[in-house]
DNA sequence: TTTGTTGTTGATTTTAATTTTCGATAACTT
DNA sequence: AAGTTATCGAAAATTAAAATCAACAACAAA
């Protein structure tokens, strides 16, 4: 039995085509944030015929289960990422779109004091850097 | 003269009833951040005949001409805010909504350690922490 | 202050992302 | 294998936001 299968039930989800489809497009990608749109693509390359609606209802129900995190990049639309436990953040080039992510320590714990401060109970957050890439800047020198 | 229709001019934009009125409500609200839908409720109940389209227009001008920041939390669509030249971060609740600003030094020297590391030159950056207020950790007791 | 030019407006249409609906179908149970 | 129930695909519906366009208002010049 697959990998796949295995997480799936793993989170009360029924195992089914288009979930096990989806669920390695994400785990296969090279690039860690696809949208919605994206993974439609992947799924037509892949010659699968899994519809459009259907896509938008797994990678919610992914993100129930806690199999994928959803973020909002600057200008709207959702763009979905595996979970892994392993947190980080993310900067983003504003000129070729490309996205890093890294890891501080210093900022999650002046997270953490912040929130003490305001008397919050934080579960969650997220940060971005915006700017102009290395490469980027390169080019338009 | 008002002091809005100064601002208007100070930045390039003609001086026109829409946009004086949005920029009064951005002004004299108690919320700080308010969708487009938010100010076009405040128009109607202010009895001014502003129409949506407008609405949206004029936040886009006001976002490129630096008199308001657009954000996008967790949930999608966007929130303007009144800029102003001391920068925030934003601590949001989960349950009420509510949201509260902060500025933290140590972040903000961490984030510009980290963009250098990475060899980005920094545009922008936004961090949101979620959490629980202290008055709902209480109501849920 | 009238007039002319140009930018702005409101109503409506359009777009794009996402969600919902619903009959057909596939997954798990017995 | 058969029944129950969740899931699926296609298409329609919804939503936020942007674009269109003729009527109109702001500012400048006469």
């Amino acid at each position: 039995m697959s990998s796949e299968n295995q997480e799936l039930r793993a989170v009360g989800l029924k195992v089914t085509l288009p979930r096990v489809k989806i669920l390695q497009i994400l785990e296969n990608s090279d690039t860690k944030h696809l949208s919605a749109e994206d993974v439609y693509k992947a799924l037509i390359e892949a010659e699968e015929d899994v519809g459009l609606a259907t896509v938008y209802r797994v990678l919610t129900q992914f993100e129930s289960a806690g199999l994928v995190s959803r973020h909002h990049f600057e200008g709207g639309h959702s763009v979905f990422e595996l979970m892994s436990d392993d947190h980080h953040d993310h900067i983003v080039c504003d000129s070729c779109g490309k996205v890093e992510e890294f890891f501080d320590h210093t900022i999650e714990q002046q997270q953490e004091r912040i929130a003490q401060k305001f008397g919050y109970k934080i579960t969650d957050h997220s940060m971005y850097l915006y700017g102009i890439c290395a490469a980027c800047q390169a080019e338009t020198k």
